[in-house]
DNA sequence: CTGTTAGCGCTTTCAG
DNA sequence: CTGAAAGCGCTAACAG
């Protein structure tokens, strides 16, 4: 059985659609009878009205785009959450679309959004910055998350060369001797900063301390075999500076297994603080993932209700959360 | 600037819009000189179809409704990535709607959703199912997850009752004389079917033993404090089983405040394996979310493309991991 | 094969 | 205050 339309009130509620619609939405002029009559007629019916129609009709939809490059873990998680919180409060939806990395499907996860939403949230630290700009469906206000810049579009980033910064020196004041770097995947933007960030900071604060990085790919999996191989090698090293917290917490495991004093004779770092480094003590900088999820909502529905400042970046730096995987002093 | 439409694609082709729509659409019944004359033009405009106006000419929005009454924490990550999996798959997208336990706000949800989706996921443990029912905009396929049952509709539940059967034959297996159980949320179907069901098994596994409930919210916080309230009341127990596995953590942790030794003197263990139950080596059973949110995506898809079958109610059973808080073998 | 036209369900002038 | 009609952008008969 086909729900009932809004022609379905009116004929049974000897009116015409136009006073459906003006009274069902408040609209002062109808009389107050007729405004209870209708009501009452609408809800006889189970009348609820078509949200797909409307937005068409008055091109608004008060429905927020999200592009990501995944859902899964908590880095996401607590992303979605201050989204969420942000959307919800302010009475509007999420329409979801994950990308895993690959352009073509952002592509039409992002012409599948247009004329669905009013705005977009776009985070994709893979996509080169080049073929990007003309994806993003233009005329609605949009957000880029950790995202290669394009001109004259919001951006809101995690200060990575300020997060590594402090965790080096961290490390440096704690007395480490040989830091070693596992990366995030190539051409992931935010690993690429980090990446060089670390290098940048090696040099800035214990010059005579050699660079040395091993690739992983923000897998827990990958800092667990990074670090399985670096023992089995013999590498000489006692710090783990690990591009994420995932990565850390593989390290670490990797560790315990070797029977490797964490962090007596090795210290292990991350980069996130997502909520499991902080049950399992890991040392870590702090980016306020909700907090970014916020603004973006934010910052999309304050242009929406009519705000025309120019382009933002906005910086967030990442502050740092000493736990028990660099406190020596502490029993982790 | 406007979006280019379909009409501006047309005329600057002179062409007429259905040519358009075929060519785009890649219909056969279209020369091909025709479709790569309108796909340049269309190229060159920047033309990206208006899936809202689509989707109402259709009746087909390729989009999933997912109600839930939270996206925050580990359970719903996991929820959320069985579901993306199974529409990214299938091309379709999400649309979200959270709503914190409230019936106003699920009302309005669901509401919002109708004609901007195909299909409904939606899990409302908290709702009562007299008023639930005509909620659901009728019309689509929807399936219920974790839900009180409304009649006609797919359901897709977790065997509460065999979980806590497991882990409560689990504990006493080994040896546990004195079974302390943390409920959920008075109101919630989960929790209540978890407390009905420990004090089945309790009377069937430990006759003798006295059922001992206190009362939890699923949050980490309340397993906390109610362990710290118990110890501190000097009640004897030496095994907590905890309604889910962030109260079991919240539990574990109290006790290690306390100097009482898990799994030797005190045995624990919580419900639906998180990830973060894994790291922590707690004992649990194992729900598998991902999987219900793939089921719950399949089905629906399933239903739109025609399958008719009557309603299905689905029950997964959990299946018992053991871990270092009920292990006294290993050391955890 | 291509164009014309009538909707999809709703809102919004514009008259009355 | 109420109704008729145009239109949001696109698709789907139906003619030609």
């Amino acid at each position: 059985m086909k729900r009932a339309t809004i022609r379905d009130v009116a004929r049974e509620a000897k009116v015409s659609v136009a006073s459906v619609s003006r009274a069902l939405n408040g609209l002062s002029s109808v009389t107050p009878e007729m405004r209870d009559h209708i009501r009452k007629v609408a809800d006889r019916l189970g009348y609820v009205p078509h949200a797909g129609a409307r937005s068409l009709s008055i091109s608004r939809t008060n429905v927020i785009g999200v592009v990501l490059p995944d859902l899964h873990g908590e880095f996401f998680s607590e992303l979605v959450r201050g989204m969420d919180r942000a959307t919800a409060s302010r009475g509007y939806q999420m329409l979801f679309s994950t990308m895993h990395a690959d352009p073509d499907l952002a592509r039409a996860a992002m012409m599948a959004m247009h004329g669905r939403v009013d705005g977009l949230i776009v985070m994709a630290p893979q996509i080169d910055p080049a073929q990007f700009g003309e994806l993003i469906p233009g005329g609605i206000p949009r957000v880029l998350i950790n995202s290669p810049q394009v001109a004259g579009t919001d951006q809101l980033r995690v200060d990575n060369t300020a997060g590594i910064e402090v965790l080096v020196r961290h490390f440096v004041e704690r007395g480490a001797q040989r830091i070693v770097h596992i990366t995030g995947p190539a051409g992931n933007l935010d690993a690429d900063e980090r990446l060089s960030a670390y290098r940048e900071m090696v040099a800035r604060y214990a010059p005579t301390m050699p660079a040395r990085s091993v690739q992983g790919d923000f897998f827990e999996e990958s800092g667990y075999d990074q670090v399985v191989t670096l023992l089995r090698d013999g590498e000489p090293f006692d710090a783990v500076l690990a591009a994420n917290d995932g990565m850390a917490l593989g390290a670490l495991r990797a560790l315990r297994e070797a029977g490797r004093p964490v962090p007596n004779e090795i210290m292990v770092a991350g980069f996130d603080d997502v909520p499991l480094a902080r049950h399992l003590g890991l040392t870590t900088v702090r980016v306020p993932l909700d907090e970014i999820g916020d603004v973006a909502v934010a910052r999309i529905v304050a242009r929406l209700d009519g705000a025309t400042h120019e382009a933002i970046h906005h910086q967030l730096i990442p502050n740092l959360v000493i736990r028990a995987t660099t406190d020596r002093s502490a029993t982790p």
